[in-house]
DNA sequence: GACGTATCATCTCATATGAGACGATTCAAG
DNA sequence: CTTGAATCGTCTCATATGAGATGATACGTC
């Protein structure tokens, strides 16, 4: 039998893993708990899910938007944000137009309720991000989004790696 | 009528809020890339769930648990966890005991299988989390596993702060 | 001991999610 | 123009999720 280097990895017992420091659990789990909370908040104050919170958040940037530009804006897919600006339309926050382009095609744009409400909103909004910063310097925001960022493309190669063509 | 310095404020728009800037929003969507890709792998591999490994993941440090330990370990709710249990418990991976000390509760463990198969993932998850960690550096890391924590604990107290007696 | 309340894991049910199907429309190639 | 592949937003359907109900068990108070 060959004699290899004595080291732990001889051994039988894998090297330990703790879910706790687990990285892609720890990400999950903190995005669980800022998502429900503000998921809570929306819905109470405004009657809005998160899906058609992003959705008037990127209308409310001022241009109209196609809904495919709706769905590179809010990273969200087809069928949510399809979902989601039936929604709004049916509440009368958004408007569909057909696209002069292209009759297969939306465009989107916040009806004048939906601009009210948005303008509502966007304090609100901005008091409720600020309220969770207050768990972090003003330079660990900075480097927490982008690291975010580069986990996220990193994790977009992984998923693409395997099975992506499924 | 007072005049104040001159800014943006004064105007009757909004501060400007960009999705892609909001910091829930940024946290959701990395986690969301990083859960797509982890979930891949573990099904393609090993044919669990996320649910299923993080039951296995903390059954796999060693001590056998109550279902209640389970829940706390791995930050799912009752129902979740219940599920993951009776799923992984057909796949004889987890054996469920009476407790001894309150018939209503359950000890788990790994059962042989169960510990096989846990012996197979864990080097694979460190070789996972290895790979997306190159997105950072080893400080980063830790420093992110810091805002993550306290993070989670802001959005816990934000959520308990308004209706959180549903 | 008997009773009412609390907690256990599971079940029920209503909603959320997303892969694939679909009809309508566009575009590329002849 | 005609044909066929691609893409549009929506619909269908199977699965995931979690709040509340449920039956079993435990505990505190009498």
């Amino acid at each position: 039998m060959r004699r290899f280097k004595r080291s732990i990895i001889d051994t039988n017992e894998p090297p330990p893993l703790r879910l706790s420091k687990f990285l892609p659990y720890r990400i999950s789990v903190a995005a669980e708990s800022v998502s429900r909370a503000f998921a809570a908040r929306y819905e109470a104050e405004f009657g809005l899910s998160i899906p058609e919170w992003r959705v008037m958040a990127v209308l409310g940037e001022g241009a109209p938007l196609s809904t495919q530009a709706v769905i590179a804006a809010t990273e969200m897919d087809r069928v949510k944000v399809s979902r989601a600006v039936i929604r709004l339309a049916d509440k009368e926050l958004v408007t569909r137009a057909p696209h002069p382009e292209d009759q297969r095609a939306q465009v989107l744009r916040l009806a004048p309720q939906g601009e009210a409400l948005y303008r509502r909103i966007v304090p609100r909004a901005h008091a409720l991000q600020a309220e969770l910063a207050e768990a972090l310097t003003p330079e660990e925001i900075v480097l927490l989004g982008g690291m975010l960022e580069r986990l996220r493309r990193r994790a977009s190669r992984l998923l693409g790696e395997d099975g992506g063509a499924g």
